[in-house]
DNA sequence: CGTATAGTTGGATTGTTGTCAAACAATTAG
DNA sequence: CTAATTGTTTGACAACAATCCAACTATACG
């Protein structure tokens, strides 16, 4: 099992953070992480309607921001969300990301009472 | 007095906002306005290290994403956060994001001493 | 009126980003 | 070994973004 170059905790920046969820597909892989937890690219990539190299792309976009964590394992890439370092360096800012942007059912945050 | 065209409060997109937030100088921008309250343009951009035409570009893209409400009055144009608007649409995004970016003592839960 | 102040707009430049397609690499299945 | 699966990498390209400068508008001050 190998762990992909990844930024520490404590280089995590919150502009880059902010800007790699600023992408509605990346956005999207996010919120994906975020209800299923651990994910292989290919199920966080199904029916995003990119190819599956600017998928790619996004991935390491969202990697090298310390948004995920991606480890292979075999032939897969499971990707996770780094939540314990983004709650630690930004309190509040995912779950306030998560919150807004889940048409989901949330684990995060209570139901929405009101659509936008 | 005459206001810029904002976006309406429901139609302020999660990623228009995050792009907008995902830049150093206008995140320094936000940071001021959320400090100090309203504030001119020029006030906003002293120090900010930009000519003063690439700091009005980025007022545009902030008033553009629904960040920051600005109204002219005299030569002066006058920006504040749209704070209610953010807070409604996205609960705790932009606490999050003044906590995490403020070098500051507790900005955000400072009550305006000057309201509008 | 003339001049200073506050800010926007347009052009030019330079760099970044999102996208696809094709080729590649690594692992697994037959 | 061969073929399928799972992604990454590279190249190309158009769109966008950040920056500066110069010119411009609009208001205010003498």
């Amino acid at each position: 099992m190998r762990l992909l170059p990844h930024p520490a905790a404590a280089d995590i920046e919150l502009t880059e953070v902010l800007r790699a969820l600023s992408d509605p597909v990346r956005l999207a892989v996010v919120g994906r992480l975020a209800v299923r937890g651990e994910m292989s690219c290919s199920d966080a990539g199904d029916e995003l309607g990119v190819h599956k190299s600017t998928a790619s792309h996004h991935y390491r976009t969202l990697r090298e921001a310390g948004v995920v964590l991606t480890k292979q394992e075999g032939r897969l890439h499971l990707m996770s969300l780094r939540r314990a370092d983004l709650d630690a360096r930004f309190p509040g800012l995912l779950d306030a990301v998560l919150t807004a942007c889940s048409p989901w059912p949330s684990p995060v945050a209570e139901p929405c009472d009101q659509a936008p």
